[in-house]
DNA sequence: TTGTGTGTTGACAGCGTTGTCTTTTTCGGG
DNA sequence: CCCGAAAAAGACAACGCTGTCAACACACAA
C-alpha cells in the first residue's frame, strides 16, 4: 500500500487490487467502449483506492501520441493580448487532459525553421495554436504542412482551408466604432493602423474606410498613419496627426497601447481629452479602463476564441471532426469617457 | 533517408549510422564521459545527418525523469509581474532543454492540494516554481514536502530551509523611494499596503516605516491604507487617504496597478500630480510609463529572478549543489514624473 | 443441438530510450 | 612481450503503458 514518493503505483497494482487484466484497467481509464459496468466499477474502485494516475511518458511512449499542444507566439511588451488567449488555451487544455507547451519567439527571426522543428520532434507536440502575427507566416505554414502537424490560426490574414481558422468580426467592430464617432459629429478622424503583418490590422482599417463610405465622408489620407500595436508607435503618430493644419478632432488607434500613446502626446499638448480630442482603441485590456480618462475601446472575446481554437484542434487531433470554418465571434465596443 | 512525418528517426537509425552501438549513441547525445572523441565525432556526424531528436517519452520513461519543471501561479488580472516571471522561467528551461508546464490557480481554492497533486502525478513535473503568494501556502508547502518535490519560491515571506528562495531587496528600495520623497520634502506621506499574503508586502511596508525612523518623521496609522495589489483597492485607499483633514502630500503604492488607482482618484478630485500630490508605484510595469503622469516606481529584476529560481532549481534536481541562500537581487528606482 | 455474431477479456509484443552489467580495447610498467 | 587496470563499447533488460490479435462467453437463429 506504501508506494514511493512521487505515487509510483502502475497499472499492475490496479490490475491486481481489480482482479483483472492490465488491458482492461486501460480500456477502463481511457474510457473504451466493451467493459461491463461491473468490471468498470471494480476496476475505478482501484484506481480511487490506490489513487493510481497513468505515467504520461509511458502512454505517450506506447500510444504514439503526446497528449501536449503548443502555443507559438511573438512575445510582445504589452501582454494583455496574450495572456487572454494563454488563459483560454490553457483552460481548453485542462479539459480535455492535454498540456501546453509554449515556445516565445522574437520577430523577424531567422532560424525559426529550425526552431519549430525541434519544439515539434523533441518535445512531439501534436498541434499547433498560433496566435496572430503567427498565422500568417508563409514558411511557419509551410514546415507545419510539411511535417503534417495540424494547427489553429487565431485571426490570420488569410484563413486557408484545411486548418482551424479563428476569427472575430473585426471589421465590424471598426465600422461600429467608427461610426460611434461619426454619429458624434465627428468628420475628420484619425486612424491608426496596426502592424501590417497581423490580420486584424487589415481589416480594422477596412471598417473604418467602409465606415466613412457609408456616410459619405471623404478619405483623406493623410488622416492615416502607421503603426506597429505599440505605445511609441502611437505616440509618433499622434503627434503627426495633431501637427496637421487639419488636424483630426478624433483618433481611432488600432489597438489600446497605441491609444495610451495618443493620451500621452495630446496631453503634452495639453489637449484635453475628450474636450479637444476623442481617442478610442481595440482589445478592452486592462491598460484602457486605467488611463485617464478610461478609454472607450472594443471588446474582444480572445480568451473564448483560444479556447475554441484549442477545442478544435484537439477534435482534430481525434478525428472528431471535418473542422468547417467556425462564424466568426462577435465583438462589443465599451463605452467609456474618452469619446465625446 | 526518409521517414515519417513527425520525424521519427530513433536511435537505432544513428547507431547503423556511424557504426557503433546504441548505448555509444545515447552516451553521446546526453553528454556522458568515456567515450573517445573519434566516436564522439562519428555519431554526432550521424545525428546531424538524420537530423536525430531523441524521443522525450521514451526518455522519461526510461531514465525515469520528466524533464519538466511546473509553475504554480495565481493568476492575476493585471499579468505583468507574472509575464515577466513566465519569461524567466522559460528561457531558464530553453537553456536546459527542460519544459515548462503551467498550473493558474485561484484563491483562495480550497481543491488546491488536490490540483497539485494530479499536476505533479500526472505530469511527472520534477520541482516547482513559486512566485509570490504561492510560497507561503502552508497547504502547499506541505504537500511539495511530502511527496518530496523540490521548489524554488521567489519572494516568499518566510524564506525555508531546504528550498530554493529567491529574494529581492524589498526593503531596502522601499526604504529608498520613502528617503526620495522625503528628500524633496514630504512629510505626510501616504502609503498603501499590498496583499498581505505577499511577501513583498510586508516588506515594502517595513521600509516605508524604517526611512520615516530615519528621518525623524512620526509614523501615522491613519496614512497607512490596506490594499490587495489591484487597480481598485488602490483607488479606494487612495480616496480614504485624500478625505483625511491632513491629507497626505505624497502617496507609495505598493505596486504600479494601485498607484493607477491613485492616479485616477487623484484625476477625480482634480488634483493635479505631481504639483497636488506626489505618487510612486513598484514595479515598473509596462503601465507605470503609459499614465499620465509617468510613473516613479521601482524596478525589479523579476525576470532574472524568475531565471535565477529555475536554474537552481535545475542543479538542485541534477544534484549539483547544495544551495546556499543566494544573495537577493537588487531594485533600482526609476525616475519619472509623478513625484515631485 | 450447433453455428454465428457480438460483446468482453486477456496475452503479449512493442514503443525508444537509459541503467546495469559484461566484454573488449587500450595503454603503461615490469 | 605480457599483465593488470582503466577506459571504451556493447548486450540486454527494464520503464509503464497501448495496439493487436486471439480467446472466450453468451444470445439467438437455424
Amino acid at each position: 500500500m506504501r508506494n514511493g514518493p512521487q505515487g509510483k503505483v502502475t497499472i499492475f497494482e490496479v490490475a491486481e487490487q481489480a482482479g483483472v487484466s492490465i488491458k482492461t484497467v486501460s480500456r477502463v481509464v481511457n474510457n473504451e467502449p466493451n467493459v461491463r459496468q461491473a468490471t468498470r466499477d471494480k476496476v475505478q474502485d482501484a484506481v480511487r483506492r490506490l489513487r493510481y494516475r497513468p505515467n504520461a511518458a509511458a502512454r505517450s511512449l506506447s500510444g504514439r501520441r503526446s497528449w501536449m499542444l503548443g502555443l507559438v507566439y511573438e512575445n510582445p511588451h504589452e501582454f494583455s493580448y496574450m495572456k487572454d488567449v494563454l488563459d483560454g488555451a490553457l483552460s481548453a487544455c485542462e479539459e480535455r487532459e492535454y498540456s501546453l507547451l509554449l515556445r516565445p519567439l522574437t520577430l523577424p527571426s531567422q532560424d525559426l525553421v529550425e526552431h519549430i522543428e525541434r519544439f515539434v520532434t523533441q518535445a512531439r507536440v501534436e498541434g499547433i495554436i498560433l496566435p496572430a502575427p503567427m498565422g500568417d507566416i508563409p514558411d511557419l505554414l509551410r514546415l507545419l504542412r510539411k511535417m503534417e502537424i495540424p494547427f489553429a490560426a487565431i485571426a490570420p490574414k488569410a484563413p486557408a482551408t484545411g486548418q482551424v481558422n479563428i476569427l472575430c468580426e473585426d471589421q465590424e467592430a471598426s465600422l461600429s466604432l467608427t461610426e460611434f464617432l461619426i454619429e458624434r459629429g465627428h468628420r475628420a478622424i484619425g486612424f491608426i493602423k496596426g502592424d501590417p503583418d497581423h490580420g486584424a490590422a487589415d481589416k480594422r482599417f477596412a471598417g473604418y474606410r467602409q465606415a466613412l463610405r457609408r456616410h459619405g465622408i471623404r478619405y483623406v489620407e493623410r488622416l492615416v498613419r502607421q503603426g506597429y500595436f505599440d505605445f511609441d508607435s502611437g505616440k509618433t503618430a499622434a503627434a503627426e496627426l495633431l501637427d496637421l493644419p487639419e488636424a483630426p478632432t478624433a483618433i481611432i488607434a488600432s489597438n489600446d497601447d497605441m491609444a495610451a500613446g495618443v493620451l500621452w502626446e495630446a496631453r503634452q499638448r495639453g489637449l484635453s481629452i475628450p474636450g479637444d480630442l476623442s481617442v478610442v482603441g481595440f482589445d478592452d485590456t486592462p491598460l484602457a479602463s486605467r488611463l485617464w480618462p478610461p478609454l472607450t475601446t472594443v471588446r474582444q472575446p480572445i480568451k473564448e476564441m483560444a479556447e475554441t481554437a484549442a477545442r478544435l484542434l484537439m477534435d482534430r487531433l481525434n478525428g472528431k471532426a471535418a473542422h468547417l470554418p467556425t462564424a466568426p465571434f462577435p465583438c462589443e465596443i465599451v463605452v467609456r469617457e474618452s469619446a465625446a
